[in-house]
DNA sequence: ATAAAGGTTCGA
DNA sequence: CGAACCTTTATT
């Protein structure tokens, strides 16, 4: 970037560096707070509101403020609020190296709002470029982007760059088609199904702002119905915003969309599409030719007009949680949407979190439920296989398989296809002592020991290896897996119903459909095929692997991956059987016995509020090096009514699992402590976090402490 | 962050 | 005294 852009004299000589800095230096000195903007060379500006207010584009927290430039007349017309800009930032902007000018500092930025005058008493820096005309952050972008930085302790660039796609220049050039006038009102389709189904719908669609959690009916009536509240708000003049988990129930969504809109009044935002056309998508919508989006968590910004309708589907799911600074999860982000504008909120989902509960429970939507006839109707039968029954069951320790589900897959297959649930890769199993079934522990820390590749064994915490294990309870030195080895039992099955084509759906390939004829269909939880017509039977191998995790979630994560596993199960009057092999006594095992995905989040939510757990109050993890976390929290002006909880060592990665943001580096030791709040402080605490993580950075001497703002994973 | 400015120490 | 190495400060 030449200096010329810089100082807006298109064929102006330029000053040479030396000179600039002298300029600046009298200005300085004479400290004449100055009501209209000067550029150091005096060149010309924009006759009105010739000062710009610029978010300068770094995540830095103590940068996280606005900067005025100067804008020069040339740049008058361009440089309205929203745009893309280029300015010049930082110190040392004139060092010359090898006779040549060396932009110290050319970055990007948005602006934000043109003025009168800036409240800087300096001479202001002139805009160097205005990288497009197309304004991409909107007023209300931004005072969505603000709230969420706010929530999560992070900063303003952070959360834009994922609220704004990258720029491409020719998504941009091609034009837009004017938008379609709004679509006539759909009915009320199968929401009649529900309690205040249809009144829902019709208050969308008479310009209300309804909210709403939902507990869907099992079957795959879901997308239709999200379709029709959207329709609804479309009728009403506008806009929706639907996000989803995966790319697969996004274009569920967008089918159903298609088929109750028609083509050209909606976008599908998801990460599949290349950039050009995920931005030729964004600015559709940014422009308003289309008022419905549906897509994966990164729509959960997109800047849809006039925004009526919020809704968020299976908002139990992780992928809900955005992995990049400051990791906003879609459901809170709607939620603030929902607020700031207004607008209606829909949280749909089979099962129910506790997120989702506490919404009703403190009166902000109401549920959205269907009576327990319907869900009889449309849920499969459960049953179970316990420990016990396993243990009575001679021919399962034979087989390795319970009579129970061996009788419900052969019967299923009679029908139709077969479901079977195993755990993903990676959920190592728990081993016990085959005497006496105590559970093996590592010496060292007591550490549940898994098995590794290789038969070879190693502590799932401490991750130390143990080559020499014997029981301490009965002296037994024979292990075993603490349930049926799930993916050996899915592969036996295929053994025994050799006449049965065998289809497989996990992380390397997710099947979508697979046809109604029998065939045994081995998925991993979240990558289950649609069946048409619905599965014969389904078979939850996993319960021993969702139920041992160390985590709060769960028995919450369980039942949740149950109940999407047991709606594509076809109904118990259509001969839809579900076995599940945990035991029965336990409480997400009844809820889904009872399918009262609801009553257990309820019953969840009343547990978390006794332990001061969240979501009834407020969490943030604060992890790093142990000096540094102590200095951090010396210096961190906590709201009075936080709790810290810890520090404890933050446990290395098992080898070879994916290492996840925010572990610590390979070899360094790294703690870290809860901070807990009561309901209301949250605002409080994120704000104090984000105070004392810039007074870190500003200093620059301690190295960076890692905080998040509500942790997925409190132990 | 990043770079410049300002201050310190250490060797000739 | 200057080079080298720090700490502090401002960024429009």
């Amino acid at each position: 970037m030449s200096s010329e852009d810089e100082h807006g004299g298109g064929g102006a000589e330029a000053a040479p560096p030396e000179q600039l800095a002298l300029i600046r230096e009298s200005v300085r000195e004479a400290k004449v707070p100055r009501a209209k903007p000067r550029t150091w060379r005096g060149a010309a500006l924009a006759e009105r509101l010739p000062v710009a207010r610029v978010l300068v584009d770094k995540g830095v927290l103590h940068l996280d403020r606005y900067f005025d430039y100067a804008v020069p007349a040339e740049l008058d017309a361009d440089a309205r609020p929203g745009v893309r800009v280029r300015v010049r930032f930082g110190a040392g902007r004139h060092r010359v190296r090898d006779g040549r000018r060396e932009g110290g500092g050319l970055i990007d930025g948005f602006l934000v709002e043109r003025l009168d005058e800036s409240d800087y008493a300096g001479p202001l820096a002139a805009l160097a470029q205005v990288v497009s005309p197309e304004p991409v952050l909107s007023a209300e972008l931004l005072r969505l982007a603000r709230a969420v930085a706010d929530r999560y302790a992070g900063s303003l660039a952070d959360v834009l760059q994922l609220a704004v796609p990258p720029r491409s220049a020719r998504a941009e050039k091609r034009p837009s088609p004017d938008p379609l006038p709004p679509p006539p009102a759909p009915g009320a389709g199968t929401w009649t199904r529900y309690e205040h189904g249809a009144a829902f719908v019709e208050a969308l669609a008479s310009g209300g702002a309804p909210r709403a959690v939902w507990n869907a009916l099992p079957g795959p009536e879901w997308s239709r119905e999200t379709a029709l509240a959207v329709a609804a708000t479309l009728s009403s003049g506008r806009g929706a915003l639907v996000v989803v988990p995966d790319g697969r129930a996004a274009a569920r969504v967008d089918a159903a969309l298609t088929e109750v809109l028609g083509e050209g009044r909606h976008a599908l935002l998801t990460a599949d599409a290349g950039p050009e056309k995920r931005y030729a998508q964004w600015l559709a919508v940014s422009r308003g030719t289309v008022r419905a989006v549906v897509g994966t968590r990164a729509a959960m910004f997109a800047p849809v007009r006039d925004l009526g309708l919020v809704a968020i589907w299976d908002d139990g799911d992780d992928s809900h949680s955005e992995q990049h600074a400051p990791q906003p999860h879609a459901r809170d982000v709607l939620l603030l949407r929902a607020a700031l504008d207004k607008c209606g909120f829909l949280l749909g989902g089979w099962s129910c979190t506790v997120e989702a509960a506490q919404l009703v429970e403190n009166g902000w939507a109401r549920p959205l439920v269907a009576g327990r006839d319907q869900v009889r109707r449309a849920a499969p039968l459960v049953r179970t296989v316990g420990d016990g029954d396993l243990a009575r069951d001679e021919a399962a320790r034979a087989a390795r398989l319970p009579t129970l589900a061996w009788q419900a897959v052969r019967d299923g297959l009679r029908h139709g296809p077969v479901l079977v649930q195993v755990p993903r890769r990676g959920y190592v199993p728990r081993m016990a002592c085959d005497r006496c079934r105590a559970p093996a522990r590592c010496r060292h820390c007591a550490g549940p020991l898994e098995a590794r590749d290789a038969g070879a064994l190693g502590c799932g915490w401490c991750g130390r290896a143990e080559s020499d294990w014997h029981c301490p309870e009965c002296g037994g030195f024979r292990l075993r897996a603490q349930v049926v080895g799930a993916r050996r039992t899915a592969e036996e099955l295929g053994r025994a119903f050799p006449a049965v084509p065998v289809r497989t759906s996990g992380r390397e390939q997710v099947l979508d459909t697979v046809p109604g004829t029998p065939a045994l269909v081995v998925s991993t939880p979240g990558a289950e095929p649609v069946a048409e017509g619905g599965y014969a039977a389904a078979l939850l191998l996993d319960g021993w692997a969702m139920l041992g995790r160390p985590d709060l979630r769960a028995g919450e994560d369980a039942l949740r991956r149950w109940i999407a596993a047991g709606s594509l199960v076809r109904p118990q009057d259509a001969g839809g059987t579900v076995v599940v092999v945990a035991e029965p006594t336990l409480r997400p095992v009844q809820a889904l016995v009872r399918w009262d995905p609801v009553g257990h989040a309820v019953r969840e939510l009343a547990e978390r509020a006794e332990l001061g757990f969240p979501p009834v109050s407020r969490m943030a993890a604060v992890a790093g090096p142990p000096e540094a976390l102590a200095e951090f929290l010396a210096t961190a002006e906590l709201p009075p009514d936080a709790e810290l909880l810890g520090p404890v060592p933050v446990l290395v990665a098992r080898a070879g699992a994916p290492r996840r943001a925010g572990a610590p580096p390979p070899g360094e030791h790294w703690e870290r402590v809860l901070v807990r709040v009561p309901p209301g402080s949250g605002g409080a605490l994120a704000a104090a976090l984000k105070a004392a993580q810039a007074a870190r950075m500003a200093r620059g001497n301690g190295e960076a402490v890692r905080v998040r703002v509500d942790p997925p994973d409190i132990g």
